[in-house]
DNA sequence: AATGCTATGTGATGCCTGTCACACAAGCGG
DNA sequence: CCGCTTGTGTGACAGGCATCACATAGCATT
């Protein structure tokens, strides 16, 4: 069944048997580009691994502003979908697809149940928690240690690596993204374009250096 | 025997077994304050759990720079400790103990086989991660959202529940969790303290509002 | 080709905060 | 009581970045 294989191929550290609970159980959901998919604020009653497409995760305050923390790719699963009760008090994070998305949803039940029944579930649900924590603390040390140059870089960069060279995004794109405004950003990819490091063009950049 | 009940009492949600086993293979250390517990750079080869004092963990760049992330009191575990391999890449943390620290420290290697043997530790450790995640996420929105007066106003509420109203820290030692300046500290703490929010002394400061 | 919408380029300006320079104040040891 | 050390107060200045105001350019539709 291409369902299984392409479980097994995405997420391979798992046991057998929990492939075919996971096939059994889980529902697969197909998700449009740009759709919100969790936010904090809400009760969260299922995990979700993603299958296909990118999803990405930021923190947004109440007044609008947001920033960028990670994405979440194919073989990898939610932390804060695990996060179940969450107690909300100012932060808030929203998770969305930024292309469409295939993703495998498990009521939140199963996951008490797993960690118990196999040792794989569990290394893989303290597997996603570390890997998650360690990308906020690199996020954490961007923003308190970097400027904006250098943290534009560092997404511009982050961006190639899941997209490839040439990434569709504006300049107000990133600006959201790292909580800044167009013209610094346009002024500084300038910069960028003329050490060489980029090309711009109209809804889109190329990186064309390392 | 006192540690059993102290570990209980600290620690209410373990099963009876574990807290012998616990009591068994794990040490005591007595830390003076100011030590430095662990940094991410080096290989760790034990879990800590805190019974008594503060440990305070922050974020280092190479450069001196330093950015306070949150307290491990008694009763929680560090996160950052189970954490085993860490890939270095730059971001470092590092875990300081504030004032003198009691420690209970259990080899790796427990941890794997608890895991799967005691439902209890299984929770405790997802706990652990969990709202270890939740509060960096906190810093991330303060660091990414705010001015330096609301994080100031922000990190001394946070000084203040862990240490009571009266708070012994220098304006040079609150700038470098904030990686600030000492002169932006001392006029904004003078603003607070026009606005009657704290009263200022040397070496020290004391919340009277709320 | 003309029109219009949206993205991008760029100067002017102001606020926040880091830095430098130095004055003052609190407490400690002789 | 005096001087030293260390912490705190404060002005002047500079750089980074947000904001405002437009100018220009790219692409789609007619």
């Amino acid at each position: 069944m291409s369902d299984l294989s392409k479980l097994k191929e995405l997420f391979p550290e798992l046991e057998d048997e929990l492939y075919n609970e996971l096939i059994q159980v889980g529902v697969v959901k197909e998700i449009p580009a740009g759709t919100t998919i969790l936010q904090v604020a809400q009760p969260i009653r299922t995990v979700m691994m993603v299958l296909d497409g990118v999803v990405k995760l930021y923190q947004e305050d109440g007044e609008g502003d947001e920033y960028f923390v990670y994405h979440i790719e194919p073989g990898q699963a939610c932390a804060v979908s695990m996060v179940c009760a969450y107690k909300q008090e100012k932060s808030m994070v929203t998770a969305k697809s930024v292309t469409d998305v295939v993703m495998l949803t498990v009521p939140l039940e199963y996951m008490d149940k797993w960690l118990q029944k196999y040792k794989s579930w569990h290394y893989f649900v303290i597997k996603t928690y570390r890997s998650r924590y360690e990308e906020l603390l690199r996020t954490v040390s961007e923003i308190a240690f970097r400027n904006m140059d250098e943290r534009l870089e560092f997404y511009l960069k982050r961006q190639v690596k899941q997209f490839g060279k040439h990434v569709k995004l504006t300049h107000q794109d990133i600006a959201n993204d790292l909580n800044s405004s167009r013209e610094v950003i346009s002024r500084l990819m300038k910069k960028m374009e003329k050490n060489g490091w980029i090309n711009i063009h109209r809804n889109s950049f190329e990186w064309i250096r390392d």
